[in-house]
DNA sequence: GTTCTAGAAC
DNA sequence: GTTCTAGAAC
């Protein structure tokens, strides 16, 4: 299998449980979520909905060809999607506390342009550390505001027709017809002349917005960036701790003391 | 999607 | 001379 359609073969799978526990994080009757195979930061993962009737594999190619769809049916399958990576993403944060003791973001979304066959949600941690991260165009498919990557979230709510004279006024023929304007227009959008520019942007910090030279300095500033995250996040882990064992103290040694001066004060 | 590598950039 | 990128090939 090419390595450009591996992920409609795991989709299509009837028992995901074949696959093995390198591939495979999860499966649900809907969805499978694989570990990425070249992870663009520590943690990074694709949900994939699964081959089955109605949908076929050429419905679920891609996320234009999915909205071509029944837009009911397309919204069944991306509410699917988000509720499976829920758990993914519940999943990973066990995992950051596991291993780093803090957590951080978790984005969820689908590229614009994907260059897999097989629709696949990316959940990934947002450090954007990882070796396999090695290119701008790896770097600017994720870039939080150059909108390569669009969020789940915004996809969704793509769904929503908004408010319009057609919509309240209209016949029931414009009525659908605005219902339908939203997913109409991004798939007129989904074409890679949109998007490429995007991948060709230069290389800024999407935390700070600092402009890097090359891809080496970027990942060093990212890696420095993850770590001044993880320094004030584990402070404020351990300040919370403190705290919560000052309460515990005070309540297990501390009650009648406090029954006391309560007493204390309620009286005088 | 990655790997390979020529030639640009430093 | 080495580092880095970008495009062709897979």
């Amino acid at each position: 299998m090419s390595a450009l359609t591996v992920l409609r073969g795991y989709a299509q799978k009837s028992d995901p449980n074949t696959l093995p526990l390198s591939i495979r994080l999860t499966h649900t009757t809907d969805t499978l979520t694989v570990f990425d195979a070249y992870p663009k930061s520590i943690f990074h993962f694709l949900v994939l909905p699964r081959i089955v009737p109605p949908l076929t594999a050429s419905n679920l190619s891609n996320l234009r060809s999915l909205l071509k769809c029944d837009k009911n049916l397309a919204r069944k399958v991306l509410e699917k999607l988000n509720r499976d990576a829920q758990g993914v993403r519940a999943m990973i944060e066990d995992e950051m506390v596991k291993r780093y003791g803090f957590k951080w973001g978790i984005w969820t979304g689908f590229h614009a342009i994907p260059s897999m066959e097989h629709l696949h949600l990316h959940v990934l941690s947002n450090d954007l550390c990882s070796p396999a991260m090695k290119k701008k165009k790896h770097y600017n498919s994720f870039h939080p505001s150059h909108g390569f990557f669009l969020p789940l979230e915004d996809v969704l709510n793509w769904f929503d027709a908004h408010e319009s004279y057609f919509s309240t006024q209209g016949t029931g023929q414009e009525r659908r017809f605005e219902e339908n304007f939203l997913i109409t227009l991004q798939i007129s959008r989904l074409w890679p002349s949109q998007y490429d520019p995007m991948l060709k942007e230069p290389l800024v910090c999407w935390r700070c917005y600092k402009e890097l030279k090359n891809i080496p300095t970027l990942k060093a500033h990212l890696q420095t960036e993850w770590d001044d995250e993880a320094k004030r996040e584990k402070a404020r882990v351990e300040r919370k701790r403190k705290r919560d064992d000052e309460v515990n103290a005070e309540n297990a040694s501390g009650d009648t003391n406090r029954v006391a001066k309560k007493r204390d004060t309620a009286s005088p």
